[in-house]
DNA sequence: GTCTATACGTTGATAGAC
DNA sequence: GTCTATCAACGTATAGAC
């Protein structure tokens, strides 16, 4: 007796997201995310053709949208750096739930070939920073505001206090 | 036959440290690591009593180290918040490797009734920072000059440079 | 689109010999 | 300290009915 849903592949990503973010990608199985949505293992196999699948289809929108909002900028050359850091924070922070599954799990993401591209947006970052000559320490200080900002949406409380202090400690370590 | 080994358990540890950070906790078998060592996966055993253990003796002396530092501070009342960033920076970076992995495999951590333990280590250095009554304007930016300064820690260019410039940024990021 | 049933490899872990 | 042999549990995945 198939159930009513608006969306069953929305709603496996929902729940198999809650999960890995609790429990951690590997230590969560299929199962258990079919048990949660009233369904067998095998049903789940018909929407994602494998665990790896499912993970990616959590994340994709967030990568697409840092993706995005990078190339966007690297056209516009000459973008301002506060203006930058503020845009990559509200990013993150509209995906948090994702993005935090995406950190906590570094692990289970470099078996989606996803690290690479993680680490190709850490350069055009910097380069978007400091420039395409910084220096070693000119890397230190874009490494503290952008590593600083992720920290911050890590946490709970997102009030507008925190968000504009953030902002301005993670321009404050740019040292301008 | 068995090796000539000084410290069997240290060996261990070693490889299985560098397994774990590349391929995560949960992807590295207790098979693999013992292949390494040129044993079976039953001695693996008589050394530890479990995976975890395994885990928690590789980052137990960071572990303490971290817990000795804050519980020094905290006795010694007043203490300099520059300084604090910088001792604290300097033990996460003796333990590079064991600190990336312990960032890397969060969820790993989760495990080993750790997560706990990390947490309230935040609030401790958040306290150091800013004081026990800080705004959440205050806590932001003591987050991102943690948060920053981690960050620096996983990347390689440990040159003297790199490090100061981290660490002015950091101390910019608290805005004093 | 979802189910039952099933297959197969791997894993963490144990028992007991040497 | 290390081995061989073995275990149950779990993971992914497929076939085929409805």
């Amino acid at each position: 007796m198939p159930r009513t849903r608006v969306d069953t592949r929305a709603e496996i990503r929902a729940v198999a997201a809650e999960l890995f973010t609790r429990q951690g990608f590997e230590k969560t199985s299929l199962r258990e995310v079919a048990e949660r949505l009233g369904i067998t293992k095998a049903a789940l196999y018909y929407h994602f053709p494998s665990k790896a699948d499912l993970m990616r289809g959590i994340v994709q929108p967030l990568v697409d949208e840092i993706e995005e909002l990078l190339a966007d900028r690297e056209a516009a050359d000459g973008a301002d750096p506060r203006q930058f850091l503020a845009d990559y924070f509200d990013v993150i922070l509209r995906y948090r739930q994702v993005f935090e599954l995406m950190i906590r799990d570094v692990a289970a993401l470099a078996q989606l070939d996803l690290l690479h591209q993680m680490l190709a947006w850490r350069d055009r970052i910097y380069r978007m920073l400091v420039g395409p000559d910084a220096s070693p320490a000119q890397i230190a200080r874009a490494t503290v505001a952008i590593g600083g900002l992720q920290d911050c949406a890590l946490t709970e409380a997102a009030v507008d206090e925190f968000r504009d202090a953030a902002l301005d400690a993670a321009y404050a370590a740019l040292g301008r």
